[in-house]
RNA sequence: GCCAAUGUGGUGGAAUUGGUAGACACGACGGACUCAAAAUCCGUUGCUAGCAAUAGUGUGAGGGUUCGAGUCCCUCCAUUGGUACCA
């Protein structure tokens, strides 16, 4: 018969449900293997072609390890918390329980329509109370600790509680931004609120006052995403900066060993650098600066002390607390109005803005702790409150943006390191003579600065410190669709966390997602929640990455109600051996998994400090967005071949179902696809659209035909996300190709690692490779065609070729050449027209990772009465793979000039011997003189002449 | 701006450790089968010149190291991801 996946799909899918052939047991005798894939978020869009990418991967890799005689753990889940929910809910007025509950049962169908290897057993949704009560163990866990920087690991509060009240925190080693020191007595004679914010500055989850995105007209507060040009994305609402109090992870306490342990785990070196300047160590000083007239000292971070000579002004963050201190009269008014400008950019912007740096000054003077001259105190939007201390001395000399900065506003530049010898050097670079700077003139750089922290540690105005880039996670969202804190306030303020028998504290049901109008969590309007037994609950939620910060842990005991997961499960699973997901979490997610897992460590609740020991970030698939030029000025859209100056032009997305010939250099909008787009975008119901062709306005086209209307959209290539509109889901691919196909096709497309643009074209080759693969087996006209003739020595090699090569592949994450090894492998055995079963029957079960159910029909059909996917993975012998004689390539100074055939068993300076006396060689050599031979072998010959 | 990755035929990509550039596939072109089409099968296909053998050239751009560079080093350009409340 024929290849027809949709009938044998259906049938493999039911059998492995329904014997369990995935089901997966703690069990001790057989080695263990964790593949993790990173699991979804379940967004309204559904799945795209994008997300199976890694998933294939992973789901290729650990039929492979299971098949090669490990216990596998390959679950999969749902991150079911997080905004797109809830804004889907602010707009239509379904509950994000719903909407979440719907979309995570279309995932699970269009996951399993590709035949994945998941116990689905094993299956967690972080909205899930019973999961999230562990979430919020968790959280409870991390603020009932403090770190000890001392014993580098985290200790009760109790304990630090317990030294208060003998011994005061004069001998605290805990890391914290606690910054008065205080006695015994007088933590005896503090009051319950005192005493609580004290231990905030010191808990591992701790409160402090944040800003946030805050946007007036939309109510709500917004991610740096949806802020665009400093409006928001939605709408074109202003937005402001407002503090609110947040809670906050101290992962600044964990830098050190999130830098270090590092080196422990297997990821790409690009990965771990990202990581690394994330962390963003680095060394220098703490120095203090006396502000003339005021009993306030500015402290700052310099990695360039041997510059102090050089800082001829200060800079202080906008936000800075002593801004308002230190601001004069007169300059009262400049103060103001720079901070309402700066109050409206972005942090992003204010970074990446460096050629235009703005300020102002705030009248108030400083003085050079060491030059002891007066300078003065400015504020400058890059100067960032969040990073170092919130404020820089600033060394125009040496600096780039301070060069900017003072060039710009007429301040002093003194030069400090004359960098002549090192014409190649920038300005900033470490390199050079000290100048112009009393003590340490005539050093080098690298020795004044060890010079400049000496004797400013003597002179007691500053200090050596470590200074991390890295900041404290902030763990508060004022959003609904989130977990709730299992902590209450009483009248005082005063924090305090629930029981445990208390957990889960269950979301309350509300009908209004947006915040109080005071900017306050939407939990504020389930009043009767917020209020209990005489306590305020805590209205903030926890960020997406709560949930996802631990899940991989509840995999190995899903179901636990006693534990996150039993210590059995935890020694037995230790860790995830594999991890596969995207690099857009390099950073975020990683982290934050690793900070929770490194706490869980010190509590000895898991056994080992990392949670992911090797890391594979596949590529992302991309899809094309495409949108419409609109004139900021006349309010039209103009078809791109209209537009000069990009700038007046804004960008507005359409949905790609619109776009004829789309991600073509002829993408473009009919005068059909232009009503489509009206009707998907209601707004511009009026809106007038210019194209060369003709003028189309309210619906009608003027100065051409119907029919000859073009409107040319801008077509860019990116993320695949519901937002762009241009999502392509991978049902309707398996529909019409088959999962095997799918499947196969998606690792074909290119390396793992790497992201492409989504698009079908080669998918027919694929299809034509399984149709050749079944017609190995049966054939439509002569039926099965397997026979138990021996196989010839040729077969046997073709078929032990592949099985090497396929094995290596997979163990290296190169699925696509492991394809298309397999298809060199089908065209040579077809050639050769082989039907000898032990040719034939190892490849079912190296096909069997890839294309699940093909393999699992043909090795029925080979008389196997269980499933292929707990068949021994075939691995090659040797003996069929040697070979007489290699077809070597003879070079000339690196050049291919002809092809020789030589004998494997000669030696180098036989095969020497072999090129000089054969005649074509000296044929083609004719005068010239070989002057050395160089053989590489199995490789090639050249010949230097 | 900063951090990271990527850039090879008309297209997706291969070349695993510095050693034959373009495997495998798509597309295109030519042919077989067919009344015809689809499907299938066979052949050609980096570019330039040539009937051809062949020669030259060729891995984003420019330089360098080497017997030999897609691969290593330097400078630059472009694209993508991240940039702390999208997940």
């Amino acid at each position: 018969m024929s290849y027809k996946p949709s009938e044998q799909e259906s049938k493999w899918k039911k059998y492995w449900s329904d014997n369990k052939v995935y089901k997966v047991t703690n069990d001790i005798d057989k080695p263990k293997y964790y593949v993790l894939s990173m699991f979804p978020y379940p967004s309204g869009a559904g799945l795209h072609v994008g997300h199976p990418l890694g998933y294939i991967a992973a789901d290729i890799f650990a039929r492979w390890k299971r098949q090669s005689g490990f216990n596998v753990l390959h679950p999969m889940g749902y991150d079911a918390f997080g905004l797109p929910a809830e804004q889907y809910a602010i707009q239509k007025g379904v509950h994000p329980a719903e909407s979440t509950a719907e979309n995570t049962a279309k995932y699970r169908a269009q996951l399993d329509n590709i035949g994945f290897n998941y116990d689905w057993d094993r299956s967690v949704n972080t909205s899930d109370p019973a999961y999230y009560k562990w979430t919020q163990w968790i959280f409870l866990e991390i603020y009932n600790h403090y770190y000890d920087y001392k014993a580098k690991t985290s200790k009760p509060i109790s304990e630090l509680i317990t030294l208060f009240a003998e011994d005061g925190n004069i001998n605290a080693t805990a890391s914290g931004s606690q910054e008065d020191i205080f006695t015994a007595e007088d933590w005896s004679a503090f009051s319950a609120k005192q005493k609580d914010d004290i231990l905030m500055n010191y808990r591992l989850a701790y409160r402090k006052t944040g800003y946030v995105n805050w946007c007036e007209a939309l109510g709500t507060v917004l991610a740096n995403d949806e802020i665009q040009n400093g409006v928001s994305e939605r709408g074109g609402h202003p937005v402001e900066k407002r503090a609110m109090m947040q809670w906050s992870f101290r992962t600044t306490a964990f830098a050190e060993r999130l830098l270090k342990d590092l080196e422990e785990v297997e990821w790409s070196d690009a990965l771990k650098a990202m990581q690394t300047n994330w962390i963003g160590k680095s060394q220098g000083a703490q120095l203090f600066f006396d502000i003339v007239d005021h009993d306030e000292k500015i402290e700052v971070f310099t990695t360039r002390p041997d510059t102090i000579y050089g800082a001829t002004y200060m800079v202080l963050a906008p936000e800075h607390d002593l801004v308002s201190k230190i601001a004069t009269k007169e300059q009262k008014a400049e103060i103001e109005e720079y901070l309402e400008y700066t109050n409206s950019r972005s942090e992003r912007e204010r970074i990446s803005e460096v050629k235009e740096v703005t300020g102002a000054f705030t009248g108030a003077y400083a003085m050079n702790p060491i030059s002891g001259e007066k300078i003065p105190v400015w504020i400058g939007e890059y100067v960032l409150k969040d990073y170092g201390t919130g404020a820089i001395m600033a060394v125009p000399s040496d600096d780039e943006r301070d060069h900017n900065f003072a060039n710009k506003y007429g301040l002093t530049i003194t030069p400090v390191v004359d960098q002549s010898n090192y014409p190649n050097a920038d300005r900033g670079d470490k390199v050079g003579t000290m100048i112009n700077s009393g003590f340490l003139d005539g050093m080098k750089v690298k020795d004044a600065i060890k010079a400049a922290i000496t004797k400013m540690v003597e002179m007691g105005i500053g200090q050596r410190k470590i200074n991390y880039k890295l900041r404290d996670a902030n763990f508060s969202r004022q959003r609904y669709w989130g977990e709730p804190f299992p902590i209450k306030y009483d009248n005082e303020g005063v924090s305090y966390a629930l029981d445990q028998s208390e957990l889960p504290l269950e979301l309350p049901m509300v009908t209004d997602f947006k915040p109080t109008t005071d900017g306050n969590s939407p939990l504020n309007r389930a009043t009767e929640w917020v209020n209990r037994d005489g306590y305020t609950m805590e209205t903030n939620t926890m960020p997406g990455y709560a949930g996802s910060s631990w899940y991989f842990l509840r995999y190995m005991d899903p179901n636990n109600t006693e534990a996150f997961a039993s210590k059995k499960a935890l020694d037995y699973w230790q860790d995830v051996d594999l991890y596969i997901g995207g690099t857009e979490h390099a950073v975020g997610h990683l982290l934050y998994s690793r900070f929770v897992h490194k706490f869980l460590f010190d509590k000895g609740l898991v056994p080992t400090k990392e949670p992911f020991k090797k890391l594979v970030n596949q590529g992302m698939i991309q899809g094309v967005i495409e949108s419409l030029y609109l004139n900021k000025e006349n309010g039209e859209f103009y078809s791109e071949e209209l537009v000069e100056n990009e700038d007046n032009f804004a960008k507005i997305n359409t949905h790609v179902d619109f776009v004829t010939n789309y991600s073509t250099t002829d993408s473009h909008l009919s005068s059909e696809g232009i009503k489509q787009f009206m009707s998907f975008r209601p707004d511009f119901m009026k809106a007038t659209f210019r194209s060369s062709k003709g003028i189309m306005k309210n619906g009608v086209v003027e100065g051409c035909s119907e029919e000859d209307f073009k409107f040319v959209t801008v077509s860019e290539v990116g993320k695949m996300s519901k937002r762009y509109h241009n999502v392509v889901n991978p049902d309707d691919v398996v529909v019409r190709y088959g999962a095997d196909c799918f499947r196969m096709y998606e690792m074909f497309l290119g390396p793992i690692e790497q992201s492409k643009p989504w698009d079908t074209k080669g998918i027919d080759g694929v299809y034509k490779f399984l149709k050749k693969f079944w017609g190995l087996y049966d054939d439509e006209i002569q039926g099965w065609l397997i026979t138990d003739t021996e196989a010839t020595a040729e077969q046997m090699k073709i078929t032990h070729t592949c099985i090497k090569k396929v094995n290596d592949d997979i163990a290296r994450f190169s699925f696509n050449t492991g394809v298309s090894a397999m298809m060199i492998c089908v065209n040579k055995l077809r050639k050769l027209n082989t039907t000898s079963k032990d040719a034939l029957e190892p490849l079912v079960r190296l096909i069997a990772p890839f294309a699940p159910f093909v393999a699992e029909e043909l090795w029925h059909r080979l008389g196997n009465e269980s499933s292929v996917h707990h068949a021994q993975f075939p691995i090659h012998e040797e003996k069929y793979l040697v070979e007489a004689s290699k077809e070597y390539p003879i070079c000339f100074n690196g050049k291919k000039k002809m092809m020789l055939n030589i004998a494997s068993d000669l030696s180098q300076d036989e095969v020497i011997d072999f090129v000089k006396s054969n005649e074509d060689v000296k044929a083609l050599l004719g005068e010239t003189v070989i002057r050395k031979v160089i053989v590489v072998p199995g490789r090639m010959v050249n010949l230097v002449v």
